[in-house]
DNA sequence: TATTGTTATACTCTATAACTATA
DNA sequence: TATAGTTATAGAGTATAACAATA
């Protein structure tokens, strides 16, 4: 019999156990993976104590000037009192300005600071590194690959919710 | 100017906004992704107070009998400390056995009670539903490379830390 | 009434380090 | 001395609901 035909993956698995109905649920994986990217994730990537989030969120105001916290809140798909707090710790630290809109006072329209836009240079370099580091092991085409299927997967929750 | 060429990908972005840097980062998409998994996850996948961890330490140790807790914290990407907790509560709940190893007294063998298999039994389908039901958008094809690429970026890491 | 954002609260998850017992 | 597991603790992440301000 030959050994090609249709070898069982043979995939590794830490710790050298059998995987059981783990190694297909996206449960299990995406938070080995959140694991892995914490691990990886360098000691200076969150400059001067910004919590993970906040990083995302200047990531988000830098790309959408003006944005709302409610917009922010699909976006980052968190609730909007984490919103507020992630926000109102950007606003004490001086990068971020929360004004609220001329035309509807209910909204904040949430915009960088100029130190905010220094802070949000050198983070963006090393988020990128930290992503690139992370996502080496795999080739080219599947870096982009896996990168599209967790877009279209996150998009066709969102979209139909 | 023709409007197919190289059309910028027009990613539907949650909430609207224009994604910036975190359209292509992995932190931020798994991130993501673990929402969705958390906002479709059933009332009832975790059976009477079981905590996320312990399902799948459950299925850890369906599939591996005799299995120890520093295999186990490999596995799931835990500390040790996480796996006390998560083990002895199952414990407590009557769920698992706790043994000495005959040949090496500092290890704990671990083997699921009577009761813990049926539970088990029970748990395991509602947990491959939920996997496949966060799954479903993507195509079969689809699917299967993204549960390849997930497992070959999590083994690459963990086989050379 | 409905919506944006705030506050308060509780619970889960994760990380660290000191400790024990076995080897 | 090295390893498996325990304990204690603190911090970060998340969910819920009640609330104020605005529309």
């Amino acid at each position: 019999m030959p050994t090609s035909r249709k070898a069982p993956a043979a995939t590794p698995f830490p710790g050298g156990l059998n995987p059981g109905v783990l190694r297909d649920n996206i449960s299990y994986l995406t938070r080995a993976v959140r694991a892995v990217v914490q691990q990886n994730a360098p000691d200076d990537l969150e400059e001067g104590g910004l919590l993970a989030g906040q990083l995302a969120a200047l990531a988000l105001i830098a790309a959408n000037e003006g944005v709302s916290q409610n917009d922010l809140a699909r976006a980052m798909l968190m609730k909007k009192s984490q919103v507020t707090a992630v926000i109102q710790d950007l606003v004490v630290r001086g990068h971020v300005d929360r004004l609220a809109s001329a035309t509807d006072r209910r909204y904040n329209a949430l915009s960088l600071t100029a130190q905010g836009t220094a802070l949000w240079k050198r983070s963006s370099e090393r988020m990128v590194k930290h992503s690139d580091a992370v996502m080496k092991p795999l080739a080219a085409a599947e870096r982009r690959e896996l990168l599209r299927l967790l877009q279209k997967l996150v998009g066709s929750h969102l979209s139909e919710p």
